[in-house]
DNA sequence: TGCTAAACGGAGACACTCTCCGTATTGTTC
DNA sequence: GAACAATACGGAGAGTGTCTCCGTTTAGCA
């Protein structure tokens, strides 16, 4: 790649990011053309369809997740608030600009989306809660890690449509972890 | 209202409700327009906002909910099997179009949205399943009505973000009823 | 320094939303 | 049944966003 084609990506990330962070995911594209400096051409150029470009974006975070997960999984307390305190932590991470949620969990079942691979990353950390809760024998047969992080996904997804505060997430997330938890 | 308003009214609720089906709820309002074979100006007269034209097209659908629910309570089985069922009817009322479960779900707690009326109902239909079971001594303390039918209405959400078909929904579904049942 | 492949960027085609206002229709009154 | 408000119609067009095409510019190599 060349050095002005790499200057621009740069630069057309690190706008997105804080316009997306502005005006939730359905920004329109030109403006964070202009405020890159560049012209629509090259913004879908670099970035053919909007999701590339969340993709991008999201590239920066996968290292939080992972390192979130090692946090929760260090939790001193019951295996219910450990769940929950997850839970919570991944719907913060998943809710960083709006439409994340429902974009990120709708993507977790297609094999050629864009965003596969953060959807990947995602799910990865959800599981290695869940084996860890699994190992200490307190987990109900047959849940399924997809099945979880579609449905903490859906609560994710409706607390960003609702504007919901965390305080009115948690009690879902705990019939989510009630359920879940023999 | 005079006569061809009525019509018009008539035969744009009509159109909308094929062309929504069709095409889901981003469908263009100005095609909708065309085919019911009126102006723009016509169409956008009698529902100024999208959610309006919504609101009329589910004016039909609000005494299948509640004959919906009528059935549901006469459900012969265990208070789980009830509520799983209950869910799942839930969930196929408010998917009738792609993008409903989403627009329905997050007017729930909106005191001005134009399809509240709606909202209304889907909840009172709720609160009756769960007064039900708590009348059983079901459910457990701090159950909200509120939370449940955004709970499901998450679920039902991302099924309809990501096409899933009812045999990948009802594994969440049983979750969320078994973190509501003691 | 000159050359070529790579990249740029903006004009503009296309689509959608929504409004304004001149025109047409309804239904009421005499 | 003719005249006249009041009501409703509908299309032109402004505003906004997506995305492409292609003439121009630039980087980087020889």
């Amino acid at each position: 790649m060349r050095a002005d084609a790499r200057r621009n990506y740069d630069r057309i990330v690190e706008v997105a990011r804080e316009v997306f962070r502005e005006q939730g995911y359905d920004a329109s594209l030109d403006e964070v053309a202009k405020r890159a400096g560049v012209g629509p051409g090259t913004l879908y150029r670099h970035f053919p369809k909007r999701e590339n470009l969340l993709d991008a974006i999201m590239q920066s975070w996968v290292d939080k997740v992972t390192e979130t997960t090692d946090k929760a999984l260090t939790y001193e307390g019951s295996d219910r608030d450990l769940l929950i305190h997850w839970f919570e932590d991944y719907v913060g991470l998943i809710s960083q600009h709006k439409g994340g949620p429902a974009k990120l969990t709708s993507a977790m079942g297609d094999p050629v989306s864009p965003i596969r691979t953060k959807c990947q990353v995602l799910s990865e950390s959800n599981g290695r809660v869940l084996d860890e809760l699994r190992a200490h024998g307190a987990l109900r047969d047959g849940v399924d890690v997809i099945q979880v992080t579609r449905l903490v996904g859906g609560v994710a997804t409706i607390a960003d449509n609702s504007d919901l505060d965390p305080a009115a997430v948690r009690p879902m997330l705990e019939v989510v972890a009630d359920g879940l938890l023999k």
